[in-house]
DNA sequence: CTAGTTGCAAAGAGTTTGCATGGCG
DNA sequence: CGCCATGCAAACTCTTTGCAACTAG
């Protein structure tokens, strides 16, 4: 658990904050990192770090084994679910009132208790499939 | 895609029948089949054809860098999500009403595509919901 | 037959860890 | 000043790949 604002937790931090809407690979974050004073090893440790905090959520992508984070704001992401964009990667927040319509419809047809901070629903942002129905 | 219908293709097919409702991860399949007269290689490539095949879809779970796997029943799970529970690992298929609802629900207000092969809901299944109440 | 599949072992990608050094409070 | 955090490089885990031998149709 942290004890210590240091430099790199601090740039971590910064950059996380820069980046509200997407989740982000820890490799990728190391890599965009590299050049200031902060090594992978330390980028991997924060992030783990966070998560324990609940600064940050950690979330896979479907197929692939790199591991995402994604800076959560507090409370604001309490009671929502996120819609991740499999083509752009932007991460949305679902209507708070449908996720918790959502969690008390399932919790009741299907006896499952949906825990949001695990869940993220994948498919195309508004923004994509404009660009799909363009492209052809 | 696959041609030919080898030994180790079907000792992998019945595998995956026999566990119709639990994700399993590749390098799980391979150690449990370590035995029979299949290498771990293709456990993993024929996971890859039948994934391409739509006969098995691919899947993570938030904080494993592993890839599960999970057999899907053709038709049968075209138009469901699946909820998956983090305590026993099981999965269940969402009441099929429910998930056509959900996904017409956020295409309206959140303005987003879901693509249900790709999403999987995570939290506590019925069962182990009654455990832990039990359990303290 | 003959192209698709297999097993093996080696390569790869992504992440974690051990340890000596450095820096926060 | 003491302990926590860092950087580095090596270790690890899971998955993919190259290639010669094998086999389904």
């Amino acid at each position: 658990m942290q004890k210590y604002m240091t430099r790199q937790r601090r740039l971590l931090l910064d950059y996380l904050r820069a980046h509200p809407d997407v989740p982000l690979s820890a490799g990728q974050i190391a890599a965009d990192m590299q050049d200031g004073p902060i090594s992978a090893s330390a980028v991997y440790r924060n992030l783990s770090d966070l998560e324990a905090e609940g600064k940050v959520r950690r979330l896979s992508r479907s197929g692939s084994r790199e591991v995402f984070f994604q800076y959560m704001d507090a409370a604001d992401c309490r009671n929502c679910l996120h819609l991740s964009c499999t083509r752009c990667g932007r991460s949305f927040h679902m209507h708070a009132l449908g996720a918790a319509q959502l969690v008390r419809d399932v919790a009741r047809n299907d006896q499952f208790q949906i825990d949001r901070s695990e869940s993220v629903l994948y498919g195309i942002c508004r923004e994509c499939q404009a660009a799909g129905r363009e492209d052809g």
